[in-house]
DNA sequence: AACCAGGGAAGAT
DNA sequence: ATCTTCCATGGT
């Protein structure tokens, strides 16, 4: 059992973190005692890390814990980039001040980019949310990781490529997911086992790279690499426009009667460059009451 | 009951 | 290249 200590450079909401980690039922989350779990795979390893707020927003300082005595490192490595804790935001905050959104970031400060657990966990996260609810999302989701992941000190981990490259269609039809979408997960998953797509490869190259291979595959389109480039590699720099949550926000705060065009939004979000998914992520937030 | 949902492929211009 | 239609399924 070990317990290491971390202190952010700026200002970080942790407790909005684990709020919208909270949508997510395959996450284990404590919101009094201000903890979550991260499954963290290992080489021959599935462990699972607390993680804890220990400070506040503006002093924040976080632990993390693990009864796993090797790699003690590595995970904390880990832990500290999904949590992208070495990044200031108070930067971040500073930059919006003269823009059109500085009342939205007072409001909010210190929303922090949380990334996702894990790259093709990530992937198959957002092609099943894809155009679904954010309720039916998450029961899809849930169903595809109790069924075919592994849980582990109550923790779940989503299942291996390998394990959904060899399912049939029916198998996920089964669990209510439409053919089409069924046909996205698994044969994404196949073309992973193969070596024709190499997440950990792709997800060094820069933005517009990212945006050409992935939008290649079948079933993964613009929206998707999108939110897999803001989620799974946390960048700071991208603004999904045609997402429906992104329309109505602004929407809501150019106080329209009909939800601005794709184009519209686009044009408006280049003056938040080059920090644009904290645009986004606060926008999210604002309507998330 | 109709319309929407944190889209995308396939077909038609 | 860009616009339109269809795909599916639960939620409100």
């Amino acid at each position: 059992m070990w317990k290491e200590y971390y202190h952010a450079p700026g200002m970080y909401d942790f407790d909005y973190s684990l709020r919208r980690l909270s949508m997510d039922p395959l996450i284990r989350i404590n919101s009094k005692e201000r903890w979550v779990d991260v499954p963290v795979r290992l080489e021959n390893d599935k462990v699972v890390v607390r993680v804890k707020a220990e400070g506040t927003t503006e002093k924040p300082v976080f632990s993390v814990m693990s009864d796993h005595d090797e790699n003690q490192d590595v995970i904390f490595e880990h832990i500290r980039n999904i949590f992208q804790w070495d990044k200031d935001l108070d930067e971040v905050h500073q930059f919006f001040q003269q823009s059109e959104l500085s009342m939205l970031f007072h409001q909010y400060q210190g929303t922090p980019i949380v990334r996702d657990f894990n790259l093709y966990d990530s992937l198959m996260k957002v092609i099943i949310h894809q155009q679904l609810n954010m309720k039916f999302a998450f029961t899809l989701s849930t169903r595809f990781v109790q069924k075919y992941g592994e849980e582990v000190d109550g923790s779940w981990f989503y299942p291996e490529p390998e394990t959904v490259a060899k399912l049939n269609y029916e198998d996920l039809r089964e669990l209510q997911f439409s053919q089409r979408k069924a046909e996205y997960v698994i044969d994404t998953s196949k073309k992973i086992v193969d070596g024709d797509l190499d997440l950990q490869e792709i997800s060094k190259l820069p933005t517009e790279d990212v945006m050409k291979r992935l939008g290649k595959v079948r079933g993964i389109g613009p929206w998707t690499v999108e939110n897999w480039l803001l989620f799974a590699l946390g960048r700071d720099d991208l603004f999904p426009a045609a997402d429906i949550g992104i329309q109505n926000a602004l929407k809501k705060w150019w106080q329209m009667d009909k939800k601005p065009s794709k184009d519209d939004v686009e044009k408006k979000a280049e003056e938040w460059t080059p920090y644009r998914s904290y645009a986004a992520l606060t926008l999210w937030r604002s309507i998330e009451d």
